[in-house]
DNA sequence: ATATAATGTGAGCAATTGCTCGTATTTTAC
DNA sequence: GTAAAATACGAGCAATTGCTCACATTATAT
């Protein structure tokens, strides 16, 4: 009934202990990716990683936490990656603008499809990570587009950063379960850009 | 290790278990929904139910087969409403067809958004529950969009339906946990007909 | 060299839970 | 009425698992 603390009991100070904390980190993500979400457990984390279970919970208060930091690790990855693409496009046409944004997020999300998939569906609570990754994305799309305001159809912003966002990230991410294919040869890169850039700018008049 | 059977080990001949059936089902639904899928377990099945354990166990061999029943029963409840929706549409002009297709998704997820989600998403082996029900509703677009082949713009019919089909499962999913009032004013269906109209009829030209 | 702090260990407790089985009750068949 | 079949019961076994704690080892400071 207590409430799980998300923060590290005690900070690692020497390189023996860094070492051990990211051996937890990496099995757990082997697990996760490569064993499913049934088999997480924590003594099988200590096992793989080649510590004790007494280990493991001096770095990380309980089996929640280390999912924490795990999901935590994964955004900044996600975040950086994306950052690195979006450079520099001030200046920019919006259908451009659109593009570059497109590329971003599907270099993002290409870091590593099978644990965001499990951290963002399978997990307690990941309900929460998944909106902290949602509303990054949203604000994203809403300071880039937001310069082109006056040149997009849709009338309402947030309605519009909502559908694009979504739309971009569902198709990237059914497309990796069920359509490898269509991200290997960029034809869900094309038909996004597509899609989205006719229902953004095209005079339509329904 | 033994693969566990999906059929109950028992039918229920008498008023009396057909009753004690539908009490599970009820009780289990009622717990995923209202209590979360970490709450689901026998136990708590049965008591919830007012039967016991041993009784679950003569319907179903094992907790899977508890899941499994209830997500047939929930495709085929909402595969029933989409056919509503969808008759008599032989003549219908193509934008005509998008939109009742629309409307036909947006009603059968409609039936019971909650446990749709917790069936599809958390659930283990989730993934073929969630893949059976989207050949299903894949199959339904491209039955309804191959008449009219000639009048779309993208070339390749099953990566359209692929793109289409996603798109709208996937934003009306994400609509009902975070923007619900674009289900409830009627937003998300005109800005899902905007955009997918314009997708796959206008003369884009990129 | 020695005290102290940091780190590591893993047996095992306590709680949960899927499921069985011996038994009791109710319904059906004749 | 009575035997057999169908149904219901629920204590409790066996396995899993999150986590603790008493103790061992290694590094740092002085």
């Amino acid at each position: 009934m207590t409430k799980p603390l998300q923060k590290p009991r005690k900070l690692p100070k020497q390189e023996r202990s860094q070492a051990t904390v990211s051996a937890i980190l990496i099995a757990t993500t082997r697990i996760l990716t490569e064993e499913g979400y049934d088999k997480f457990n924590t003594n099988r984390v200590a096992e793989l990683a080649g510590v004790s279970v007494g280990s493991l919970y001096q770095y990380f208060p309980n089996k929640e936490a280390l999912l924490y930091a795990l999901g935590e690790h994964h955004a900044n990855e996600m975040a950086q990656l994306a950052q690195h693409h979006l450079e520099g496009l001030g200046d920019r046409s919006i259908l451009e603008v659109l593009q570059q944004i497109i590329k971003a997020v599907l270099a993002a999300y290409a870091v590593n499809p099978k644990l965001y998939r499990i951290l963002h569906q399978q997990v307690p609570r990941s309900e929460e990570m998944r909106k902290l990754d949602d509303v990054r994305i949203e604000q994203m799309f809403y300071s880039f587009l937001a310069p082109h305001r006056d040149q997009l159809r849709p009338k309402n912003l947030d309605v519009t950063v909502f559908i694009v966002s979504h739309t971009i990230k569902a198709l990237l991410y059914d497309a990796i379960a069920d359509r490898p294919n269509l991200l290997k040869n960029g034809e869900l890169e094309q038909e996004l850009m597509s899609m989205l850039s006719s229902y953004l700018i095209s005079p339509n008049s329904l």
